[in-house]
DNA sequence: GTCTATATTTGGATAGAC
DNA sequence: GTCTATCCAAATATAGAC
């Protein structure tokens, strides 16, 4: 059973990973189909059973990148009437959690790797990471500015101030990462961007 | 004499100036040489009277991407002892010139292509981009607290809070340029960037 | 310094046997 | 579905004539 359990793993998802990993540190076109089909066991021209060519196992794989992300913290978020530095605060956790997140950061990865060579991934770049976040966010400083909790502005703004960080620590902590460097001077610029945040809007 | 100067302009430059193009358009490895040769006018095998072999030539080119950034703000931002909102402004300006500015845009599309896929690269972008910046600006925030213009705290923080909206502004408009999108919903991002920001810290 | 010709490698993709 | 064999195209780089 759990033989069978481990080559049920359909070669088809095992190329997905391979390729996800490679496309992930070096980019589509410095990754040969002919690692790929390596890296599962198989020669090079056995990947054509599974998928029409080099670009639909990229297609695939890219698919995964707007999947994941954010969609677990709007839940969480929206259930609780969360507001306050409290909001901000588990946001930001959500956001650090995908940050250093294994499977999240390769697919961050991925997407910064290819994204100035894909117009596709720039339009749901803008859409999905940039858009939602800001939609989100906005929704809750809009309230807060309502309760009184912090001061009055354009809360598109505001959104739009609090993500560029946390985009920033992104990449930088990515950049680290992939070359195996320490990340503890950014350990805490999360909670430290919360903090700032905070002082800077509350009223 | 126009004929000369024009013929003057060194093979070797014109191959510079194709190549920076190419690169900062679709990234090292799907730009051919025969491509580079091709736009200077001689054959691809010529190119190889100029360079030893492609990676020079990318070698060359991406020296410039550290080379025009910030040198220009650093001067005419310690000259006059700016201070306050001027200081941050001022910068802010330098920063919104260089994302508009056609030759910086190229480079830092250049830089965004090839960070994921250079070590080098990444190192400078982080000793050159980052470090510098918040250099520059700590020094700022730290002397605008000595004289109360500004709530205390650290001015690292907030100069890593400065920096990164500006960075995260600077991408999303070269990404619409990419595609040829209007960038007028950023137009004036920059500006609010400083608006909000003063609002932020101001004492 | 540029050209033509060519060597060499790599990589994507297909055909056909098992 | 996987294998071997093969094809084809693209790309880097070199050699040698002019």
């Amino acid at each position: 059973m759990n033989k069978d359990t481990k080559k049920r793993k359909n070669t088809k998802e095992l190329i997905l990973k391979a390729a996800s990993t490679l496309f992930s540190e070096h980019g589509y076109r410095a990754t040969s189909v002919r690692t790929i089909a390596q890296i599962v066991g198989i020669k090079q021209s056995a990947l054509y059973n599974h998928f029409k060519n080099k670009e639909e196992i990229f297609f695939e794989v890219s698919k995964e990148i707007f999947n994941t992300p954010f969609s677990i913290a709007t839940d969480s978020l929206n259930k609780e009437s969360l507001t306050g530095k409290v909001f901000i605060h588990k946001f930001t956790m959500q956001y650090k959690l995908l940050t250093f997140d294994k499977a999240s950061e390769k697919m961050f990865r991925l997407l910064m790797i290819e994204l100035l060579q894909n117009e596709g991934l720039r339009e749901q770049f803008i859409s999905e990471f940039h858009n939602k976040n800001i939609k989100m966010l906005s929704e809750g400083f809009f309230v807060m500015m309502q309760n009184s909790l912090i001061r009055s502005g354009d809360p598109m703004i505001m959104a739009y101030e609090f993500i560029s960080t946390l985009f920033y620590i992104r990449l930088q902590v990515t950049l680290l990462r992939f070359d195996a460097k320490s990340t503890d001077a950014l350990a805490t610029q999360f909670e430290k961007h919360v903090d700032f945040f905070w002082e800077s809007i509350k009223n």
